[in-house]
DNA sequence: CTTGACCCCGGACCATGGTCCTGGGTTTAT
DNA sequence: ATAAACCCAGGACCATGGTCCGGGGTCAAG
């Protein structure tokens, strides 16, 4: 089992340093072995480990989220259905961002379009409406 | 023209006292005129301009973002062009977000359920995947 | 005329996810 | 043996968007 400095830690995983040691104060990463010099000193699991966290982060899991998947990690027996369960919840969450996003889309695509539609003399729909000028609210109401 | 104080305009946009201040420091709002005794004194106008702040909100402007939308109000001739093409821009960036979020939607997905079909015996595919086993590599590649 | 609600300012603090800096000691390659 | 590259700890700092606190002054009702 060869073991890792946090430089090779760090360049494996593709993040920095600071990074690694922000994880261990977060309580990703336990805190490794350290050489006599004081240098960590951090076996091949802990990669795996440190990839796991940039995984699940690139999954728009939290730090506290990955926090407890790794928890769960442990307790592999129960541990799955634990893990696709907090997956299902997370799964919902996005869902209710992107329906969130798509409100807000069509808000703007429809300011938007009013704006190009409008004649020289009128005022700007997009500007009106959040002014709140009342014949432009409802352009609003869908996004809010 | 009747003149609000801070917590009538605070009550009547649903914000906090201490935000509408947050918002005169960022440059959001302008400085009030003050009575004698040093309160701040806002005409109904301002409250319009906080609730042009908190709607731009909604449709997921930053602060600095609804700063520029303000500059424009002014200058009301170009100014909606200009404005729609901030809310153009906008809307790029929300589709390409909505689009990550559904890539991490997709990837979720196919974990939990390749979780929820497994049999007792083999191990758990979504902490499989971010531990980094290769089996299980495909699912997250997508998300990434 | 007092009491409670309101307001002032300046600064500290929160969460999130890091990044950078300083001033040292260590390792490694030449 | 010496220079480059690496590592240490601790703390400051970044952006975002506020929120809270303390020690005061002010305003309105009873």
């Amino acid at each position: 089992m060869p073991s890792l400095s946090i430089g090779q830690m760090a360049r494996q995983a593709g993040v920095g340093i600071d990074t690694i040691r922000f994880y261990e104060r977060q309580g990703l990463l336990a805190e490794p072995r350290r050489r006599t010099s004081g240098y960590r000193d951090y076996p091949a699991e802990s990669l795996q480990r440190l990839r796991f966290i940039r995984r699940a982060k690139a999954l728009a899991f939290s730090l506290r989220e990955i926090r407890e998947l790794l928890a769960l990690h442990g307790s592999s027996a129960a541990g799955c259905a634990e893990a696709a369960a907090r997956a299902r919840e997370k799964i919902a969450a996005v869902e209710a961002k992107i329906r969130g996003l798509e409100a807000v889309r069509a808000g703007l695509e429809d300011l938007a379009a009013a704006c190009e539609r409008r004649t020289t003399s009128e005022r700007c729909p997009l500007l009106e409406a959040l002014l709140g000028a009342p014949e432009h609210q409802e352009r609003l109401e869908t996004a809010t």
